[in-house]
DNA sequence: AGGATACATTTAAGATTCCTGATATTGAAA
DNA sequence: TTTCAATATCAGGAATCTTAAATGTATCCT
């Protein structure tokens, strides 16, 4: 029997440039996704919606312990999801950029109803 | 030194609220990130956003091994981001609504260039 | 200086994910 | 009713992720 869906050369080439030439756009874009892929990120990302944070509210927020939340913010800090800046001795937690809070919010709005 | 930010315990209703009342929205939001968040999974459903597929032309699409492709589409299947039809001895896959559509071109725009 | 507070890093163990090779299933054809 | 083509599932070991305890660093306060 027939394919009921025949193959198409050019759509290669096509995903071939979407991917990036290594496929960079779509590793970099799993990365991101991969960090975001996490309750507890989540719960981290829903508290930096609302305003940056200290980590001790944080810890507030979530519940976490000190050294787990510190690893996730490590994490999220190093993909450049969030961004710190130091405050006498508070480190002040916020969302790195746009692409992050309409990622955040499409999510939000999908999946909080 | 006093906090930079002080404490919200509103906050703390209103994030209980967002994420479900044991934090169910948030897992299912982690759960279904976490199925995007793999680059060969990202490529299938690229392919998928040009229209169905077969698993063959996946196969043709992504280069990988038809028994890892498979596994990945029985991962998709089962977490609700891609369905399924039976045609002959095919089996034709496509996004599974709206919902994962909008997602996916959110990222594609995001990190595709 | 010394102690206390806020946060970060290291390490190790357990859990999960990923890929591959082998095997099974399903429908079409011969 | 075999055989083949398309796809699915299973089983394994390697790699990665997650968490917690211990430890480290920086800054404030007295």
């Amino acid at each position: 029997m027939e394919s009921p869906v025949p193959y198409n050369s050019e759509l290669e080439q096509d995903l071939t440039l979407l991917f990036g030439e290594q496929g960079q756009n779509i590793e970099q874009a799993a990365e991101s996704l991969k960090v975001m892929a996490h309750p507890q990120r989540l719960r981290i990302l829903c508290c930096l919606r609302f305003g940056e944070q200290t980590v001790q509210n944080l810890q507030g927020y979530t519940g976490l312990l000190q050294t787990t939340l510190s690893q996730h913010l490590s994490l999220l800090r190093s993909r450049g999801l969030v961004r710190v800046r130091r405050q006498a001795n508070y480190s002040v937690y916020r969302m790195a950029d746009d692409a992050i809070v309409e990622m955040f919010d499409l999510i939000k709005n999908t999946y909080c109803t």
